[in-house]
DNA sequence: GCAATATTGACAATAAAATAACAAGAGTAT
DNA sequence: ATACTCTTGTTATTTTATTGTCAATATTGC
């Protein structure tokens, strides 16, 4: 039995943004990079590259450094982008409409397959030729389809009732836009996108920002 | 004058959660809580809640614990609620719609003014009442207009010029849609939505627990 | 009003993460 | 082929973050 310390998620978080670089780094033809070139690039050590690639395999070679297409596709495989997630969008609002109508689902290893709401205007019609069904045919398709993700953009006041019934349905991963903690009796993997969050800590920033300037204004003054 | 320590980012992150919790404390009318309390329906250690809080004043008593009304202002100004940016998105796409049509913007301290496209379709209608202008106005606009924020929901081979350019007139915050890292040479706060990383995150953690059910599995038929 | 209880804020201890250092191996130039 | 350079993977060190502890003090019940 191999005895594999589980990765740090400050690590699993960054991952993406690896490939991220790594995509443009093939972009722009560029077939070697060495873990300074890139701390330089992306604004981070070497040190913390190595060792975060280091936590899935040596995939450098001394002297030479990392092959980007083979990097790419080992970061690719960790983050499980050639998977095939059978997914649904619960809540076809304008967040809704928005996540279906994203370009790079199959990308990053997902395949939409269906999209549910309650409201009568929006059951029926289609979204990229999906049709809208309505929220009470959501558990009769889960029993018939392998379903693996759902992706929650449903008013707050609902979400909890709705993430609970597609976990209770078998459902193994949430991807909730709702600003709140879900917690399931399931075990389901939850991903929070949290916007309202990021707009308050943005809200944040900017607040020391001017508080800042308002600082180095008054000591201009003071010192003329 | 005052030696304040910096805040670390990782309790600055948290504050919006600690503001959910309060909010949803308030709806319930619940008056007080302690720190105790609080880290039992969070599920952190009463420990950290204080030490985040003590960050930016003792906001608690002793023997009795924190007042949620009170606490709940406090983050609140904290995380600059109360204030007034004046912002616009660039980008009208699905998601430019969907944050257009969020409703929130004015309890988290900002103000929709203006929408900007480049579709001759989208230029001239209206969202909630703002009237979509098309992106070679922006510059006019940019300068007839106190504009403090920018949310950029463009594609992402322009999101670089866009927000160099709305940088170079003024602009004090980014909210990027992009999954790119801005580089700007300008003093702006930047504050990513990355929805491609975040469900990369997701891929991941769900591959992972496939693999779980298998090695389960496995082991449920060799100790059969 | 007094003792018992609760709870903070501060600080100490521990744990985790990031960075630095470096030996070993591969590449490169002559 | 040899010497020299580069760069990794790994271990050691430093820094940062989290958790535990406790004196001080307010509240609560009698």
């Amino acid at each position: 039995m191999t005895t594999k310390k589980k990765v740090s998620f400050a690590v699993i978080r960054r991952l993406p943004r690896y490939y991220r670089y790594l995509s443009d780094l093939l972009q722009m033809d560029i077939t070697r990079i060495s873990s300074k070139e890139l701390s330089a690039r992306m604004g981070i050590t070497a040190s913390q590259i190595r060792q975060d690639l280091n936590c899935f395999g040596g995939f450098g070679q001394q002297g030479y450094g990392y092959n980007v297409e083979s990097l790419y596709k080992e970061i690719s495989n960790i983050l499980g982008l050639n998977n095939d997630f059978a997914s649904i969008i619960i809540g076809a609002g304008h967040m809704g409409q928005a996540l279906a109508n994203y370009q790079n689902f199959e990308k990053r290893g997902y395949r939409l397959i269906g999209i549910f709401d309650v409201s009568p205007e929006m059951v029926g019609t289609e979204i990229k030729g999906i049709k809208i069904m309505h929220m009470d045919e959501l558990e009769e398709f889960i029993k018939n389809n392998k379903v693996d993700v759902a992706m929650l953009s449903v008013p707050y006041e609902h979400t909890r009732a709705v993430a609970d019934k597609v976990a209770s349905l078998g459902i193994k991963g949430l991807w909730n836009f709702s600003p709140m903690d879900l917690k399931i009796p399931y075990d389901v993997v939850i991903e929070n996108v949290h916007l309202s969050d990021s707009l308050m800590v943005l809200g944040y920033k900017l607040s020391e920002k001017y508080k800042e300037q308002q600082t180095e204004n008054k000591n201009q003054k003071k010192s003329q």
